[in-house]
RNA sequence: CGGGGUGUAGCGCAGUGGCUAGCGCGCAUGGUUUGGGACCAUGAGGUCGGUGGUUCAAAUCCACUCACCCCGACCA
């Protein structure tokens, strides 16, 4: 490809409004630009990295079995509500009525599609194993689309979805598509770790999502110093520290003006924040409920909605506390009555606390469950916090923050009860299918490259995933000397099969520099005038600082070399 | 949806009631330059997000509205 005709242009300026790293460096690059919230276009540049992920995508999955398919975008509502996921989806579904005032939906994922074709054409336990899967544009009304093509609206995704006859098979699948998706981000060149996950609305057992590791993901992964144990944050369980028991003091009531948070009441009562409860007021599904926790933790909201099977779940506002006559910064289980409790188990991990008196300016001293106080449930909802013991082994656990690059799910049967996908066994018994569903957002995943490969002039993309895998400047191309030999060196390395990016300008030296290592591409061929004096092409690969020289004898094939060596 | 912010040329920005709206980058033409974002000259490019109002006069003041960004609840 010509530089001088490529659509796309880089910028040198930061454009407005992009705050996210792998968004300025892509739309500076001329690879995507922004069409409206959440919606981007992909431009040649960055469509060719997508068009590449997409390969590598595809051929693991067929290695593991996979068979490509397409499914159309439109979906009937009726399927949706067959499901049963449309409370759990809700304002996230796009819609689009037609002609007929007749309601579609615009395809979030496509469990009841899939489901619904699969039971058209699976009667016998002989059909299974299936795993078809497409690549195809999702379509989410996210609630608040961000951070450029890490949170949007309009997504590219590969969905694979797994039938099978029971657990067994299904575990056989899903172990299948862990194996190939480490495939996949390894052969792309990124390194990715694996950790448990909440399944979230898509709904079922287990799940596991895939995540890069880069300091600006927005979710945080906690995971084991010595052990394989990692998950997210959502998801993972620690082993809490328990305080030293004491013997149970009678309680007291302390006057406490002004103080609030456990901050203050911590530092007021010069104890630290694990000798608090905490109390948190929560709505589920217009419910208000009632939460204790110990003061150094922090309530898991995936956990409580869990506990709870509820659809919304969020903190009580002003007006929602005052209506159920809670005292707000002195609030407490104690005595507490008409409203559920749920309590995490920290409570019991310690005595003495400190904990509010449910009167205004009033807290209570050595307050001890469960003689001061009754709960509804008591259960995990803390966050689990890097410094807690490990559930697996017990010993410390560490955090660090990653991108979400891909999740996979045990459904089991639910949906393919709901929607009639059964077969039947040897023994002519029918039974629901047994199914899985595995994702990968292509864009996601191409933002989290540049999260995780950039330096301060621009993008170093991996070898595998690189638009081009050589960027050729021509240094004076009004010399016709360097012009003739750069020519010809790019019509000899393209018809080699090597992808090249021949910026052909007559542009000054730190401007063709400055655009290659913006845009990224891992290794650079340069010819000039001084180059040329000796018969040579300088070398420089992006990631490193230095060039070399090579001599123009041969460099067709000896590039070849190098990037199959690379690649490999 | 709650909180904060921004809309002026392709991009980044300036312009607090006054006459013809400006700067840098980019773009076009010509010339001089050329190993890390060169320079000179000339030039093209604007319904100042939209609607309504106040005023002799509005990019500027007021109201409404739309769009986009950021922080929180959701996800590939």
């Amino acid at each position: 490809m010509y530089f001088s005709k490529l659509f796309g242009k880089t910028l040198k300026e930061v454009p407005a409004e992009t705050d996210t790293l792998s968004h300025q460096l892509l739309v500076r690059a001329g690879m995507i630009q922004q069409v409206a919230a959440g919606i981007y276009a992909y431009l040649p540049l960055g469509w060719r990295v997508l068009r590449k992920i997409e390969r590598i995508i595809k051929e693991e999955m067929d290695k593991a079995g996979g068979q490509e398919l397409m499914m159309p975008s439109l979906q009937p509502l009726e399927l949706w509500e067959q499901s049963g996921r449309l409370p759990a989806f809700g304002k996230t579904i796009f819609t689009v009525t037609d002609r007929k005032e007749h309601i579609l939906a615009l395809g979030p994922t496509h469990e009841e599609i899939i489901t619904d074709l699969v039971h058209r054409y699976v009667q016998s336990y002989r059909d299974l194993p299936l795993l078809p899967y497409q690549i195809q544009n999702k379509f989410r009304d996210e609630p608040r689309p961000r951070g450029g093509l890490l949170r949007v609206r309009e997504f590219i995704m590969k969905d694979l979805y797994s039938f099978d006859a029971d657990e067994d098979g299904l575990e056989t699948s899903y172990q299948k598509m862990i194996q190939a998706y480490k495939n996949i981000y390894a052969r792309c060149g990124l390194p990715s770790i694996m950790v448990e996950a909440d399944s979230g609305a898509i709904g079922g057992k287990a799940s596991h999502e895939f995540m890069l590791i880069a300091d600006t993901g927005e979710d945080e992964i906690i995971y084991c110093s010595e052990c394989e144990y990692a998950a997210n944050t959502e998801k993972a369980q620690s082993i809490k520290p328990k305080l030293e028991t004491k013997t149970p003091l009678p309680m007291e009531e302390l006057a406490t003006p002004n103080i609030k948070t456990i901050e203050e009441v911590a530092n007021f009562v010069g104890m630290p924040r694990n000798c608090t409860l905490k109390a948190v007021f929560y709505i589920a599904d217009n419910t208000p409920v009632f939460v204790v926790i110990r003061g150094d933790f922090e309530v898991n909201e995936t956990k409580l909605r869990n506990l709870l099977k509820c659809t919304d779940l969020h903190l009580a506002t002003e007006l929602e506390v005052k209506a159920t006559g809670l005292v707000a910064g002195a609030a407490s289980a104690i005595g507490l009555q008409g409203i559920r409790i749920v309590a995490d188990e920290s409570i019991a991990l310690g005595s003495n606390f400190v904990a509010g008196a449910n009167k205004p300016d009033t807290h209570l001293k050595n307050v001890n469950y469960p003689r001061d106080f009754k709960v509804d449930v008591i259960a995990d909802i803390a966050t689990a916090k890097a410094g807690d013991g490990c559930p697996k082994c017990s010993n410390k656990l560490l955090s660090r923050r990653g991108i979400e690059v891909g999740h996979v799910f045990k459904l089991g049967t639910f949906l393919s009860e709901k929607l009639g996908a059964s077969y039947l066994d040897r023994e002519g018994v029918s039974r629901p299918i047994c199914m899985g569903c595995y994702g990968i957002g292509l864009g996601r995943l191409m933002a989290a490259a540049v999260e995780q490969n950039h330096d301060a002039k621009g993008i170093i993309w991996p070898l595998p995933i690189a638009p081009y895998q050589v960027h050729l400047c021509s240094l004076r191309s009004d010399d016709p000397n360097v012009a003739e030999t750069a020519e010809k060196l790019y019509a000899d390395l393209t018809s080699c099969g090597i992808e090249v990016l021949y910026d052909d300008r007559n542009e000054s030296p730190g401007v063709k520099f400055n655009d290659a290592d913006l845009i990224g591409i891992p290794l650079r061929l340069t010819i000039s005038p001084r180059t040329l004096q000796n018969q040579s092409v300088e070398m420089k690969w992006r990631k490193d600082r230095d060039a070399k020289l090579l001599t123009l004898e041969g460099i067709t094939n000896r590039i070849k070399e190098l990037l199959k060596r690379h690649t490999d």
